[in-house]
DNA sequence: TGTCAATATGATCTTTAGAGCATAAAGTGG
DNA sequence: CCACTTTATGCTCTAAAGATCATATTGACA
């Protein structure tokens, strides 16, 4: 799993693959972020204003770290391999 | 350049190293960015609260972007090569 | 060490995320 | 179709981010 995101609504996109990925629920995500259902869906429908706690504690569930990198000219929101 | 993180406070690192990188003052990345020299000081000090927008807003000053992967078991928030 | 740039801190104010709960809508298998 | 699960939406409330300005602190260097 690799995903570039570079917006938020790329964040959503990616956290729902992820987890999808993994065959969690919304509410066993929840359960094991810590993070409201209603929250995860909101967040994965890219509503604004998602804090990095949040996703942080997102991806700690999820077993996903962020790389920062230096931009490519490659395709944005596209998975990658 | 590439940075990993996993925390808020790996975020604002992260961040900081990137301006350096690219030998920007907060105040001229404020000027790119469009937030505040004040906000990013504190990002970069790893104060929470962090939004997605601001972020973005900075990666896309910075040339940066956000890619998710399988955490790996190396070393969380040292930079890698 | 004095000056200016760079960064940090601190206060106020406005806006809003997310908790929390209820419930609607959408999917899905029998 | 129906019942159940999953996801989405909508509400209120509270805590807090970030804009904004003012100022303190730190850092560079001539």
């Amino acid at each position: 799993m690799r995903h570039i995101a570079r917006s938020p609504s790329d964040v959503g996109h990616a956290l729902r693959e992820a987890r999808k990925a993994k065959k969690l629920t919304q509410k066993e995500l929840a359960a094991r972020s810590g993070i409201w259902q209603e929250t995860i869906s909101k967040i994965e429908n890219g509503h604004p204003g998602t804090k990095l706690e949040t996703l942080f504690d997102l991806c700690a569930a999820l077993s996903l770290e962020l790389v920062f990198t230096e931009r490519s000219s490659a395709p944005a929101i596209e998975d990658i391999f």
